[in-house]
DNA sequence: CCAAAAGTGTTCCGTCTACACCCATGG
DNA sequence: CCATGGGTGTAGACGGAACACTTTTGG
């Protein structure tokens, strides 16, 4: 192939993933000790470097099916991270990407064996390089976009009762929600499917579950939760 | 220095940037033709490559400098565009930039020089690789901040009259916007100060000329319009 | 004197918020 | 029988939307 940019630089090209989970009401973030050197030890993201053969996103869904075994997720780009020293190493620019996934769904095994575990949000050590900005960008990112747009399903099982549902927007938020005023909101949005099946799990009396149903969501741009 | 992770690819990273302007009562866009193969001609957004002692941002604001003489304006990321064949050439992963300017700013010389001109945004031909992708994320992150970010002021001159403000906002939105209900809301944002000046270019009445204080919205993130 | 843009308040309606009690059941 | 979480409606406050006429002055 003809070479056309020879004159210009060239850079290593990372991923980093900000992976949330839910789990007991709160946040959760997926976090590793580095393995490699510089910074071998430090608290990280999980992420990895972009491949010749596959785009940024792809190699975030690469990367995450590695760590988790999950292969397509709910994913959102956070944005590039630059800066020229922002690894200790190289030079190395880096996207981040905001994931998003059901906690049940992880494979436990893989947790051990790339060395990562959960942590809460709320407990989140320094991590290395600007892995706790991007980690800041994420969240603003997910509290702007959670009231127009259904992300909060990725954060739960197929089926779920609107206790959960609530909390995950009380989490991502950082807010208190009034539980009859969030039902009465969730009664008008028709892709919130109750199911006939109860949760006994939680509760004594048991809780109805609900469901997101995708066909009905699609095209409709315009709600608010 | 040590080369940590040397078993990696490196790609050529650019910045390619979405120059808005505004004049009467319109949304511009800066765009040229391609100087470089391939796609030499075709109709372009005006980028350059990612030096080595430069961050992403510091590239994108050293070639808006070249473009425009300007040295430091509005700049948002927008986000990092990475397909594969996104460049017919090479592989080169973008990082795409929103800038906004006042027209009345820029340097006309430089404009010849770069073969670059203003378009208005409702007439945008088809661009380069992935260009107008970035145009519209460019637009939709405008249209999602204007309400809660002082960006409009960008593209105005440092007094402005109460209809150019509006305007902006309608060419922004896409919508029109009632000028009472407007007018009341930018009475009780205090950083929008009126001078004691009169604009009379463009109304034989005369209309009160206006000022963004930058001092008082200094932390104000509250605002709402 | 008239065309053209500037400037100005009120009413109505819909939306969001605050708020407290009964229900079902497992242990 | 009681502790625990599930489930339900209403009233008042607030904010956003609709709406039309007067003012000023250059030509």
């Amino acid at each position: 192939m003809t070479r056309f940019y020879s004159e210009h630089s060239r850079y290593y090209v990372s991923v980093d993933c900000i992976v949330f989970g839910f789990d007991e009401g709160k946040l959760r973030l997926l976090i590793g000790r580095r393995q490699m050197d510089p910074g071998r030890g430090e608290w990280s993201l999980y992420g990895g470097f972009v491949r010749e053969d596959e785009s940024l996103e792809d190699a975030a869904h690469r990367t995450l099916q590695e760590l988790t075994g999950l292969k397509r997720m709910y994913l959102k780009q956070v944005g590039a991270f630059g800066a020229i020293d922002r690894d200790p190493g190289e030079r190395v620019i880096s996207v981040a990407y905001c994931a998003l996934i059901n906690v049940k769904d992880y494979d436990e095994r893989l947790l051990q064996e790339h060395e990562v575990t959960w942590v809460n949000l709320d407990e989140l050590p320094q991590l290395y390089s600007d892995h706790n900005e991007m980690v800041r960008k994420a969240l603003t990112l997910l509290r702007r976009r959670i009231g127009r747009e259904p992300l909060s399903f990725n954060l739960l099982p197929d089926l779920f009762t609107l206790t959960q549902l609530q909390q995950v927007y009380e989490a991502i938020l950082g807010t208190e929600i009034d539980k009859r005023n969030f039902r009465k909101r969730v009664k008008e949005i028709d892709f919130i499917e109750k199911t006939e099946l109860i949760d006994k799990l939680t509760s004594k009396r048991g809780a109805a579950l609900y469901r997101f149903n995708k066909r009905m969501y699609n095209g409709n741009t315009n709600f608010k939760l």
